[in-house]
RNA sequence: UCCUCAGUAGCUCAAUGGCAGAGCAUUCGGCUGUUAACCGAAGGGUUGUAGGUUCGAGUCCUACCUGAGGAGCCA
């Protein structure tokens, strides 16, 4: 629906952006937005756009404007799309510090008002917001959040580009499992039974022995049946893989690489931030040494933690870390924890044994803190053909599958380290968000694929 | 797979076993500085599904469906 009453002279005010609009204070300017939200006040009108940068009120005094004006904007409705011109002004009334005096409004589409837009500025329930998705990435809090997301990307690829890792590009489709106990998607290739993948990490070993310090970022995907805060069926890694590196080296670069991402977010997207409401001084600390941990002192916590009713089942020597056990160990830290040497049967099959103690293996988890748990797991992988053959076979993998993973301990073996962050997790910590389905725009989970 | 909780108007929620309600959204009217604006009015219901108990069920019972939180597993 377009309004054949838009000047020639209303186009020509320059494009701005609503988080940019400050620059042009005193000037007309040009905004391709939708309409947020209206309130009247008898002959005043308040609309209020956004645009993806920000949100900005205009001023409609009836008086002001042709009366077509007055009426095009009376009439609109929430999220119509709109191309708005009018002049900035510096307002102390404004939460953004700007309001336009609108001089002209041309309706690109109004959303009908037997049909309206779904979500309103009141409060909606999960299940809702998640069935309208791809509306729901336009309240500014999601926005935000997808804007913090990007930058900790971002982030990310260029702490490793910067450090000399070369981004190598791991297949998605595989022909086996890259950990034997995690449960995989399934997918027909031409008659066969291919995988989508569940890590990087075998492939970027290869390419590590290949280029040295390597990179992979992409999807992964775990058909696990896991209903929690923290799980999607579908997420973001990126996972460094570093020859000649070792769980200290390792460890080293994992503390860097999150000081990093957080300092950078918190430059950049201090105003989303703003938006969403944390807690920066949480994030302020974040810098290196992380506190190191030996599972065994991490053992100790837990069960003294349990002694003193602190924590409800007691923690079994020898297991992996609960949940709960997780929260525990990084609410005792200000900063994220590093727990490394774990039990070796725990863990997985190509991690380094500890030379001082086979029983732990040469493995480290790093913990957000205020209870986010895992965001990292890494390890020093098996350098011995001899050591690796034997696990697989320990293990019950398929040796013809691996035969060209063996190829890599076959051919100028070296120490190798790498480790896994998950992208979702790490921005619901950086966010403060009480649930990863959010730090994504379409989340995948175990009960919904739709939108 | 297991445990717990929840399904009532488009949305968020009320309703002691006894007339199906409110706020928001939508429509109409009012208001020249509103900040999830406010004030007045209207329309809007197969109470998740199928049985059962009862004079009477949104409410109690059984099964199922859907969703949420957690456990296990994991990043």
């Amino acid at each position: 629906m377009t309004d054949p009453t838009v000047t020639a002279a209303a186009t020509e005010a320059p494009l701005s952006t609503i988080a940019r609009i400050g620059e042009h204070d005193g000037q007309s300017v040009t905004l391709h937005a939708w309409l947020y939200n209206l309130r009247e006040s008898g002959k005043l009108l308040f609309p209020i756009f956004r645009d993806g940068t920000g949100t900005i009120q205009g001023i409609v005094p009836k008086a002001a404007v042709p009366p077509e004006v007055f009426d095009t904007i009376k009439g609109l409705t929430q999220e119509s799309s709109v191309i708005v011109t009018g002049k900035v002004r510096a307002d102390k009334r404004a939460p953004g510090g700007y309001e336009v005096d609108v001089e002209n409004v041309r309706a690109l589409q109004r959303v009908p008002e037997d049909a309206p837009y779904p979500i309103s500025l009141k409060e909606h329930g999960t299940d809702f917001l998640m069935e309208h998705r791809h509306l729901w990435i336009r309240t500014p809090r999601q926005a935000a959040i997808l804007r913090i997301r990007a930058e900790i990307i971002k982030a990310a690829r260029d702490f490793l580009d910067d450090n000399g890792f070369i981004l190598t590009d791991p297949p998605i489709l595989t022909p086996a499992a890259c950990e034997g106990t995690s449960t995989l998607f399934p997918v027909e290739y031409f008659g066969d039974e291919a995988y989508l993948t569940q890590s990087g990490q075998l492939y970027i070993e290869s390419t590590a022995l290949a280029l040295g310090k390597v990179y992979s970022f992409g999807p992964t995907f775990r058909a696990e049946k896991s209903k929690t805060r923290r799980h999607l069926t579908e997420f973001w890694m990126v996972e460094p893989e570093w020859a000649f590196a070792d769980l200290d080296d390792l460890m080293g670069l994992a503390e860097n690489f999150i000081s990093f991402i957080v300092d950078r977010v918190l430059t950049r997207r201090a105003a989303e931030l703003k938006t969403i409401g944390r807690d920066i001084t949480k994030l302020e600390g974040i810098k290196p040494p992380f506190p190191r941990l030996r599972y065994d002192e991490a053992a100790t916590m837990l069960n003294e933690a349990h002694a003193k009713g602190l924590l409800e089942q007691p923690f079994e020597y020898g297991n992996d870390f609960g949940s709960p056990d997780e929260t525990y160990i990084s609410s005792q830290f200000d900063r994220p924890v590093m727990v490394h040497r774990y039990p070796a049967a725990v863990k997985a099959f190509y991690m380094e044994p500890d030379p001082a103690d086979p029983k732990y293996a040469l493995c480290v988890d790093v913990l957000a803190p205020e209870g986010y748990g895992e965001v990292i797991g890494g390890s020093q992988r098996i350098s011995s053909f001899e050591l690796l053959k034997k696990r697989i076979e320990d293990h019950q993998l398929p040796m013809d599958a691996f035969q060209w993973y063996l190829d890599l301990r076959r051919y100028g073996s070296v120490p190798h380290s790498g480790f896994g962050m998950g992208i979702e997790r790490a921005v619901a910590w950086i966010c403060g968000l009480d649930h990863v389905r959010e730090t994504i725009p379409f989340a995948r989970t175990l009960n919904r694929i739709y939108p």
